[in-house]
DNA sequence: CCCTTTATTCACCAGACAGTGATTTGTTTT
DNA sequence: AAAACAAATCACTGTCTGGTGAATAAAGGG
C-alpha cells in the first residue's frame, strides 16, 4: 500500500492558521472587533489559544488578516466580471447584480467593514498588502460610462468613483440596516420576493441615472 | 434680594440624567456598544458611576435610551419638512438634501445604527417608545410620489419605503464609510468641495429615477 | 426642626480578558 | 537515531469591567 506523499499530519500550521483566520472572521463579522473574544476565536477554531498569538500577533493585526482575506476575495470576484466584454448596458446591469449578490452572500464583509470604519480605518491604513491589491474596477467602470456616452446612450459628466460608491450604498445600506429598518418599518425586507424587489429597484435606480433621456 | 425660585441646586436628577445620556451618546457613538465603557461614560459626565445604574438599569437599558433619543431627535426635524406644501420636485430635492444634512449634522446616528444592526435590533426590538414613535414620513413619500405622477412629472410604480431606503444609502455609506473608502480610492471624501458634490450627485440619482422621461 | 425621600458617594467583587514564559511533543534534517 | 526545528500545550497573571450593597448627604414636606 503506497504512503500518501502528504501523509496525514496531527500538526499542520497551514490547516491551523487557516482555521483561525476561518474562526475570526465569524467572531468579528457577528461581534465586531470590540466584542470579539480571543478566547471565543480559539475555541471555534478548535485550537489552542496561545497558537492565535504564535500565527497572528495580537488581536489588532488578526482583525488585519481578516480584512486582507476579505479584500482578496472581492478582487478575486471582480475579476471574474469582464465589463468591458458587453455592451454598455448590460456591463452595468452585471455590476449592480454582482455587488448586491455578493455582499449578499457575503455578509460579513459588511460587519467587518462597519467595524473598520467605527475605528477610523485604522488598520486598513496600515495595509500594504491592500493597497497593493488596488482595484481596477473604477477605472473599467469609468471605460463603460465613455462608451456608453459615445454611442448616445449615457449621459455625461458621470464620476465613475461617485456611481460606484452609490451603487454599493444602495445595495449595502438595505443589507447591513435590514433588523433596524423592519423593525422600525414592519415589514419583512430578507424574504426571497422582497431581495428580488430590491434588487430590481436598485437597478431601475442606476439605470434611470445614466441612461441618457 | 429675591431668592431664585429655581435656586442652583448641588443635586438635580433630570440634569444628572441628562449628563448621563450625552456622555453614553458619545462614548456609544466612537466605540459602538461593544467598546464602549461604563466607567467612562462616568467619567465624560462628570458623575459617579453608581448613578448610571441607579438611572439606567444596565449597559443595555442605557445605549436603548441612546437610541430613543437618538430617534425622537429625527422625527423632530422631519417635522419640520413640511413635504407637502412644496411642488413634488421641490420636496423630493428637499428630503433629499434634509436626510443628507442630517446624517452630515449627525454622525453619531450613524455608528449607532451599525452598532444596533450588529447586535440584530435587538434593542429596538424591546422598544414600545421606538414603535410609537412611528414615522409619518414614508406616508408622506407616498403621497408626494403620488401627486408627482398624477401631474405627470414622475414615473409611477415608486414604492416610497424602497425610495426612501435608497435615499437613506446614498447618503449613509458614503459618510459611514468614509474612512474605508478614502484609504483603498485615495481621494479625500470629506472636504467640502467633495461632499457638496457627492449632495449633487445623490440628488441626480434620485431625480434621474423618479423623473418621467 | 425633624423626618422622609431621593440623589450621590464609597468601597468592593467575581469573572472576564488579552497576553506571555516555559515546556512538551511531533516532524524534518543530518 | 540523535540533533535541530517547528508546532502545540500548559499554567498563569495583571488589569479591566460591569455590576452591587451599604453608607451618606442634600431637598422637601409637615
Amino acid at each position: 500500500m503506497p504512503q500518501n506523499v502528504v501523509p496525514l499530519r496531527t500538526r499542520d500550521a497551514d490547516r491551523t492558521q487557516q482555521a483561525i483566520l476561518r474562526a475570526a472572521m465569524a467572531e468579528f463579522a457577528e461581534l465586531g472587533l470590540g466584542g470579539a473574544r480571543i478566547d471565543a476565536i480559539a475555541e471555534r477554531a478548535g485550537v489552542n489559544k496561545r497558537l492565535i498569538y504564535y500565527y497572528f500577533a495580537g488581536k489588532d493585526e488578526l482583525f488585519l488578516a481578516v480584512l486582507e482575506q476579505t479584500y482578496a476575495d472581492i478582487r478575486e470576484a471582480e475579476r471574474e466580471l469582464h465589463l468591458l466584454e458587453v455592451q454598455p448596458v448590460q456591463a452595468l446591469r452585471r455590476l449592480v447584480a454582482f455587488t448586491w449578490e455578493h455582499y449578499l452572500a457575503h455578509p460579513e464583509f459588511l460587519t467587518l467593514l462597519n467595524s473598520e470604519n467605527l475605528h477610523r480605518a485604522r488598520h486598513l491604513k496600515q495595509s500594504a498588502r491592500i493597497r497593493e491589491m488596488n482595484s481596477p474596477l473604477i477605472q473599467t467602470l469609468g471605460e463603460v460610462l465613455e462608451r456608453g456616452r459615445s454611442e448616445g446612450l449615457f449621459r455625461g459628466g458621470v464620476d465613475p468613483l461617485q456611481l460606484y460608491i452609490s451603487i454599493a450604498g444602495l445595495a449595502y445600506f438595505y443589507l447591513s440596516n435590514n433588523h433596524t429598518l423592519s423593525a422600525i418599518f414592519g415589514r419583512d425586507l430578507m424574504g426571497t420576493k422582497a431581495l428580488n424587489q430590491r434588487l430590481s429597484h436598485i437597478t431601475d435606480v442606476v439605470m434611470g441615472y445614466v441612461l441618457a433621456d
